[in-house]
DNA sequence: CTGAAAGCGCTTACAG
DNA sequence: CTGAAAGCGCTTACAG
C-alpha cells in the first residue's frame, strides 16, 4: 500500500513537501508540486483519511440520522443530502433511526458520540434533551430539518401555514364539511410536522367560522398510502353526513385516500375533494392537487448549512436566513373542485 | 476530549492494559478490566476509531453502492443492509450511484479507493472490469446483490425463474395473449435483472408454444409506477387483438398499467390480468399478484457474506450457498383471472 | 497478567 | 520554499 513517504522518495522531497503539495496547503513550488503528483499518480498513492482525521480533527464525514429511508420524503431527502455532500468530497454516514429505544440510544452515545463524524443533520427526528446534550458534549454541528430539539441550525417548513393553505383551498372552493387525515401523533405531538399540519387545518377552520367540533373530522393515521387508505375507508364509511372534501397530511395518504373513495364509490372531485401535501412523484399521475414541497432540495440546504458551520465554504453566501421556512407551493390539479 | 491515557492514568495502569481491557482483546486481570471501565465510564471515554483503525486496518465501515434509494426494492435493501451493519457495531456509507458518468468514476477511484471502508456491498451495479480492478487492488471484499461483474460474493434472485414463473402462471389460467411490460435497457442486456426477466418470459412463451413474434408483445420503460402507466397506455392502446394479460417486471411498473387500465376503461382482472415482480408494500393495497422477493432479507444476508468474508462471524454457520437463488414466492391475488 | 516502546500514515508548527 | 521532528490516539508484539 503506498504510502506518502513512497511519494516522497519517489519525487525526491521530504514527507511534508509531499503532503503540502498533495494538499494543496502551504508553499510549494509549482515545479516540485508536479513533480510530486506525478509520483503520486504513478504509484497510485491515495491519502489515508484515517491518518490524516487523526491529526486534522477533521473526518470528511457527516452523519445523517433520518427516520425512514423508503417513504418517499425522506428517499429524496436522502438522496439529495448524498448528492451534495459527495460533492463537497465528503462522506456521508447513515444512521436510520426511528423508534425509540436501545438501538438509538447507542446511536447517540456509541456511533455518533465517536470521532468519525464531522457533523450531524437530523432529518425529521425529534431529539430529547439527553440525545442534543450528547453531540454537544463531543462539540458536532447539528443541523435539523424539520423535527423538535436544540440543533445548531434548523431548517423546517412552515407546516402550519402549509395545513391552513391546504384547508383554505378546500374552504375557497366552497367546502365546509372538510376532514383531515393526519398523521398518527399529530394532537399529541402539536410542534412536530403532522402536529403543525393539524394546528394549520384547525386555524383555517376557525378562520371560516365553522366550530371544529362536529362539523371537523380529523382522524390519524399512518403516514403513508396503505394508512391514508385505511383511514378515509374509517372516515368516509361513517354514517352521518359524509364530507364533501378531505386534506391529507401527505401525498401518500392521498392517494390511499383516493382508492379508497374508488372503491366506495365516491366520485373525485365530484363528491370529494382530496388535496395532499408533498409533490410526490406519484402526484402527477394520480392528478393530485397539493401542496408540493422540494426534499432533495432541502437535503441540499441542509448540507450547505453544515459545509458552513463547519468552516468550509469559501464563497460568500450568507447563510440561508435561519428564520425563513423552506418553500412551498400550491399545486391545483384534478382531485379538488366546487362541491355539487 | 478523553484519550486512552486519561483512561489508564486514572485506572492506575498503562495505555496497552487499558487498550486490552476495553476492546477485551489480551488477557487482563478481572480487576483490572473492572476498574478500568469504571475509569472509562467515568470520565465518558470513547476510543477513537480513526486511531484504532490506523494500527489495525480495520474501519468497522462498510460502503454502500446503490442506484437508487428511493424505489421501494432499493429503500428495503438500504434498511436491511443498515439495521444488520448496525447491529454488528459496523457504519455504513452510502454511495447512491447511478448513472455512469464522472461522479461515478470519482467514487471509485477516489472514495472507495480509500481506506476508509473494510468492504464494499454493490446492490443492482453492473460494475465494469476497471470498477472490479479498482476494488480488488485494495483488497476490499465486494459483495453484490443483483447485478453483474466479478464481485467476491454475489446474492441474486433467479431472475430468468421468476420471469418464467410469472408467465407461467399468465398460460396456466388459459391466457395466450400475454403482453410483457419490461426494464429498460432489458433486451440490450440480457445478463441484468430486468434482461433476465424477459427472457424467462420468453422461455414460457415459447414453451407453451406461442411464437414470440406478432402474437407476444414487449415494451420496455422505466421501472417505475408512472413508467408503468405510459407503457401500459402505449401497450394497450395500440390497434390491433389486445393483450388478455401482462407481466409487468415490477410491482411499481404493475400498479401504474393498472392505472392504465383504469384509464381506458379496461377492466382488470376481466380484461385484463396483471401480474408483477417485488412484492411492494403497496401490492396488498392492490390486491396484486406478484412473484415476491424479500429485499430487507436480501441486504441482511449480503451483511452477513460480508462478515463472513471479513472474518468477523464466530458462528459456524456455513457460507449460504453462493450458488443457491434467493427466495421467491408466487403471490395470487385479485388482479389475475382467467380469460373471459 | 502488565508495561515500555514502536509504529500505523499522516500534518503541522518550527527553523532555516 | 523545504525538511526534521513531534505528535494525533490508538494497538500490538515483545519482555518480563
Amino acid at each position: 500500500m503506498a504510502a506518502i513517504g513512497d511519494v516522497a522518495r519517489l519525487a525526491g522531497v521530504s514527507k511534508a513537501t509531499a503532503s503540502r503539495a498533495l494538499s494543496g496547503r502551504g508553499y510549494v513550488a509549482e515545479e516540485t508540486r508536479q513533480r510530486v503528483e506525478a509520483a503520486a499518480a504513478k504509484i497510485g498513492y491515495i491519502v489515508s483519511p484515517d491518518a490524516a482525521s487523526l491529526v486534522t480533527g477533521r473526518t470528511k464525514n457527516v452523519g445523517v440520522i433520518i427516520p425512514f429511508v423508503n417513504r418517499w420524503f425522506f428517499g429524496e431527502v436522502l438522496e439529495g443530502i448524498e448528492r451534495a455532500l459527495l460533492s463537497a468530497g465528503y462522506d456521508l454516514t447513515l444512521y436510520n433511526l426511528s423508534e425509540r429505544g436501545p438501538g438509538r440510544a447507542r446511536v447517540f452515545d456509541f456511533f455518533l458520540a465517536r470521532k468519525r463524524v464531522d457533523a450531524v443533520i437530523a432529518v425529521s427526528v425529534d431529539l430529547d434533551e439527553h440525545e442534543v446534550a450528547s453531540l454537544e458534549k463531543r462539540e458536532k454541528p447539528l443541523v435539523a430539518l424539520g423535527g423538535t430539539g436544540g440543533a445548531d441550525a434548523r431548517l423546517s417548513v412552515d407546516d402550519r401555514a402549509v395545513g391552513q393553505l391546504a384547508t383554505e383551498h378546500l374552504l375557497h372552493l366552497g367546502h365546509a364539511r372538510i376532514a383531515h387525515l393526519a398523521g398518527s401523533g399529530a394532537s399529541e405531538t402539536p410542534a412536530s410536522v403532522q402536529g403543525q399540519r393539524r394546528e394549520g387545518f384547525l386555524d383555517a377552520m376557525s378562520a371560516a367560522g365553522i366550530p371544529a367540533e362536529g362539523q371537523t373530522h380529523i382522524l390519524e393515521a399512518e403516514v403513508s398510502l396503505p394508512g391514508g387508505y385505511t383511514g378515509a375507508l374509517q372516515l368516509l364509511g361513517h354514517p352521518g353526513p359524509r364530507p364533501t372534501a378531505l386534506f391529507a397530511a401527505s401525498d401518500e395518504m392521498a392517494i390511499g385516500a383516493i382508492r379508497a373513495a374508488e372503491k366506495l364509490g365516491i366520485d373525485v372531485p365530484g363528491d370529494l375533494s382530496v388535496i395532499g401535501v408533498d409533490g410526490h412523484e406519484y402526484a402527477e399521475m394520480f392528478e393530485l392537487t397539493t401542496v408540493e414541497q422540494y426534499p432533495g432540495e432541502q437535503g441540499r440546504l441542509a448540507v450547505d448549512v453544515v459545509l458552513r458551520l463547519l468552516g468550509e465554504d469559501a464563497t460568500a453566501d450568507p447563510l440561508p436566513d435561519s428564520g425563513a421556512p423552506l418553500t412551498t407551493r400550491l399545486v391545483v390539479r384534478a382531485t379538488t373542485s366546487a362541491p355539487r
